[in-house]
DNA sequence: CATATCAGTCAGGGAAACTGACCAGTCGAG
DNA sequence: CTCGACTGGTCAGTTTCCCTGACTGATATG
């Protein structure tokens, strides 16, 4: 019919993105971050969040989404503070060298970003945002 | 600025389609073939397909492609016969049961495809499509 | 205050990928 | 035609990532 169906595209282009994203990461310096230990410290904000939210958030257990934050807590990229709002949780901040290497993982984003606008025009990648943003709400149940 | 980034939009509707074709195939009775196992099987062709090939295309060991045809073997979802082109070689086929798994998710990929397209509208699915065929000159160094 | 719920950890296991070393068949150059 | 380089594939061992199930301690609700 009309080519190649466009989950298998939209795959292609996410890996594409994560590919570009852990190499300039890598590249920068911050060489023990693995794609897993990315894609929970994706989840973090400003103000901090629980591991059960990360976890919940990213689809994985509690246990690995715990798994990954010792990761990133014995890589320097987080810590664990305890929750003013609940003694039972303790909240995952980002600490200076997270906030670093978030600042690189941003930059590259754009860089993709601008560089897919480019090569299909302003007004392609409109129609493309657009209709990505208008699937989420029946492909993510968060939302 | 406008959102999500795209790359993240892409990542969750692939994630979309490749959980409902799993939950198909295996409401069909295929229990036993794994998400991995299915990703290796999506590249098999009519005329048969090398294992070194398959690694070649899913961006995987030829290692690991060789287990996961060894657990479609087992599972009986495809043959190994020889190439009659390359005594080295041998070609990876579709057994019946592969067929039948293949044709239940062919049926879902189109389902999927036509509720986006319900969701859409004609135009912005085939803006949508346009677009991420475009893309792919950028992001799949296989074209 | 008793009980159910929730945050998170501990223990153990399995799937899917990797590297490195290796064998056997094929191909091209001398 | 044969010898070295290349290629298709396997074997062995390891790592990463995620899972289930059982548990502790804190909170909330009746």
């Amino acid at each position: 019919m009309s080519g190649p169906h466009p989950g298998l595209l939209m795959f292609i282009g996410a890996r594409y993105v994560e590919q570009r994203i852990n190499d300039a990461v890598v590249a920068a310096g911050f060489e023990d971050l693995t794609p897993a230990m990315a894609r929970a410290a994706a989840r973090l904000r400003e103000d901090g969040i629980r591991v059960t939210d990360i976890a919940e958030q990213a689809r994985i257990t509690k246990q690995s989404a715990s798994a990954l934050v010792d990761q990133l807590e014995r890589c320097g990229y987080v810590e664990r503070v305890p929750d003013p709002a609940d003694a039972r949780a303790r909240l995952v901040v980002l600490a200076p060298r997270g906030r670093a290497a978030q600042a690189v993982a941003r930059r590259e984003e754009r860089a993709v970003e601008r560089e897919w606008r480019r090569h299909l025009g302003a007004e392609r990648m409109a129609a493309l945002q657009d209709a990505l943003v208008a699937l989420r709400e029946v492909t993510d149940p968060y939302l």
